[in-house]
DNA sequence: AGATCTAGCCGTCACGTCAT
DNA sequence: ATGACGTGACGGCTAGATCT
């Protein structure tokens, strides 16, 4: 695979990553035809398709260069499968469940309901926050309002929390009582609600598709499982487009230094000839 | 100033891979 | 077999640059 082998090579992506001779003999075909199907403004989308598929993830590009090259970082592994618990979380209490927010934040959340966030990139207790759940309250029926003791606050956040649930920022405290978001100060308000971005803010889906029967019922909890699924890929593209800024930014840097390798040995190469001709004369 | 181009970002769809 | 996940492709949107 092209990855494995040690020099760069840039190439048209629809080149990548094929390696058994009957894709590349395809890829060749297609590659020559793109050329003239652009020129024509047809593309045979489907062939296309056919072979820019089977494409490892970046990550695992990543972290194959990283074990050829020690200098290449690795991209991070999924905390709850390869890295474990945050330090500054472990010393806390003991969690049930962790979770990585798309902005690099873990939520913690403790058998006793606790919620805790942590910044990875702060040291220790500084970088974990409390979460304080105040279920009775005048929030919508279903929604649970959790009060975030932020130390900045930027932009809206999303946290995924068991049971398909999310744990949504609330800016303006629209769902907490005047009376709470007064107390609270400038601290943003959470809620803890099914992912049902297709309904009014606040609306949980509380029937279990065991017991749906009417249509209407089986086409709402068809609705919110999509509504789901669009909401995860939502992130895992964003995810996606994060690594492969990270990987192009890995390759960029791995051509730099290469650059740099290849003149040393230029001159290297030009010292030793300037030197035999000084011998053989 | 308005039109056009370009690059970058985002959401969605389709589809392959992997784990269960 | 099936669901979750990762990623390429595509189209829409926007901001900044360039052209007329």
């Amino acid at each position: 695979m092209w990855w494995h082998q040690h020099n760069l090579c840039f190439r048209h992506p629809i080149e990548e990553d094929y390696s058994s001779g009957d894709l590349e003999e395809k890829v060749a075909t297609i590659a020559e035809t793109d050329e003239s199907a652009e020129s024509e403004g047809v593309i045979d989308s489907y062939k296309r398709r056919e072979i820019l598929s089977r494409r490892p993830s970046y990550r695992k590009i990543l972290n194959e260069l990283s074990s050829d090259v020690p200098c290449v970082p690795k991209i991070e592994e999924e905390i709850s499968e390869e890295e474990g618990t945050p330090p500054n979380i472990a010393t806390m209490a003991v969690p049930t469940s962790i979770y990585q927010t798309s902005m690099g934040q873990y939520i913690a959340i403790a058998q006793s309901g606790t919620i805790q966030i942590s910044n990875p990139g702060c040291d220790g207790v500084q970088g974990l926050q409390a979460l304080t759940m105040t279920n009775s309250g005048a929030p919508p029926p279903g929604a649970t309002i959790v009060r975030y003791a932020a130390q900045s606050a930027d932009g809206t956040q999303h946290f995924f929390v068991p049971g398909s649930q999310v744990v949504i920022q609330d800016e303006e405290t629209e769902f907490a009582p005047s009376h709470m978001a007064a107390a609270t100060g400038d601290m943003p308000t959470y809620q803890i609600r099914a992912p049902t971005t297709g309904l009014p803010q606040g609306v949980v889906m509380a029937a279990s598709p065991g017991s749906l029967h009417s249509p209407q019922q089986l086409a709402e909890e068809a609705t919110r499982k999509r509504e789901l699924r669009l909401m995860k890929n939502r992130e895992a593209a964003k995810e996606c487009r994060r690594r492969k800024k990270e990987y192009v930014k890995c390759l960029e840097s791995r051509v730099a230094v290469l650059e740099v390798q290849n003149r040393k040995l230029i001159e290297e190469l030009e010292t030793l000839k300037n030197i035999c001709s000084l011998k053989t004369d």
